[in-house]
DNA sequence: GCTGCATGATGAA
DNA sequence: TCATCCTGCAGCA
């Protein structure tokens, strides 16, 4: 679930319902306890997202650092919880609200050297800066000399895009995943960029990521498109295109899987 | 009940 | 390029 997107979406509603708070704070798994231990009886003053980074501001300037990593999952609950699984790496609460953090590949306080650390390995943020991240971006980009696919999975090339987002936003402006990134010229990577934005705008806001134009599944869903209708290529091998017809492939960029449309990705 | 996988990232070789 | 870490759950027997 987690990328960029869902990072951005956690931010806003942790945001508004989380912060200005003031919590109990636990670690049930034990492997957080000392810095929950710090957390404990403070108020959650406001959170921030880069990339696929989190970073929750106490009273008393602490900072708490969360990256969900592959499996790490949030779970929010009103009034009262229920009893917290064995692997729960941090649990808040006051009287209203509880929020149980499991799985993250990181949750650890950090000082501003720290935190500036992190962001200095980020590149452009596309839900952070929007338009104004193009430029440098683009720049990025052409001084890869790995192929596109691969480029865009390197958080210091665009903070936030995963494997789901690369393969699809590869497929829209139609972009072959092995093109060497350097071969991108600047005006392509400014609309992979704005289609990028667009995209996770959408993702942001819907919760979950959706790419599909519904002209291209002939939008008959009053209650949304089912969800093997959300996407045009990623985990769709041997499916047919979308848009032309063609069979979707499968191949390897970067250790992982990317699909693309032979028809509408040309070489 | 068990297995394998997943929208991630790092450090060593 | 490989191994490793972080968990939960779908899919199977």
């Amino acid at each position: 679930m987690p990328e960029g997107h869902a990072i951005h979406r956690f931010a806003r509603l942790h945001r508004s319902r989380l912060a200005g708070r003031r919590f109990s704070a636990a670690s049930p798994q034990g492997r957080f306890s000392d810095g929950a231990a710090r957390l404990d009886g403070r108020r959650l003053d406001a959170v921030d997202a880069a990339g696929k980074h989190l970073f929750y501001r106490w009273e008393g300037g602490l900072t708490l650092h969360v990256h969900l990593g592959l499996y790490g999952k949030f779970r929010v609950f009103d009034g009262d919880p229920p009893a917290p699984s064995p692997n729960t790496r941090l649990a808040i609460s006051d009287h209203d609200v509880t929020l149980y953090l499991s799985g993250p590949a990181d949750c650890s306080l950090v000082d501003p050297d720290e935190e500036e650390g992190i962001r200095a390995r980020l590149g452009p943020d596309p839900l952070a800066d929007g338009h104004a991240g193009a430029a440098r971006f683009a720049t990025l980009l052409a001084r890869r000399s790995v192929p596109v696919g691969a480029a865009l999975l390197d958080q210091k090339v665009a903070a936030g895009i995963g494997n789901v987002y690369r393969a699809e936003l590869l497929f829209l402006e139609g972009i072959d995943p092995r093109r060497r990134a350097a071969s991108i010229d600047d005006q392509t990577a400014h609309r992979l960029w704005e289609r990028t934005v667009a995209e996770m705008r959408r993702g942001e806001r819907a919760g979950r990521i959706v790419t599909v134009d519904p002209a291209d599944i002939g939008a008959r869903s009053r209650r949304g498109l089912d969800p093997d209708e959300r996407l045009y290529v990623y985990h769709r091998e041997g499916l047919p295109c979308r848009r032309c017809g063609d069979a979707v492939v499968r191949h390897e960029s970067a250790g992982r899987w990317i699909w693309s449309c032979p028809g509408c990705q040309p070489a």
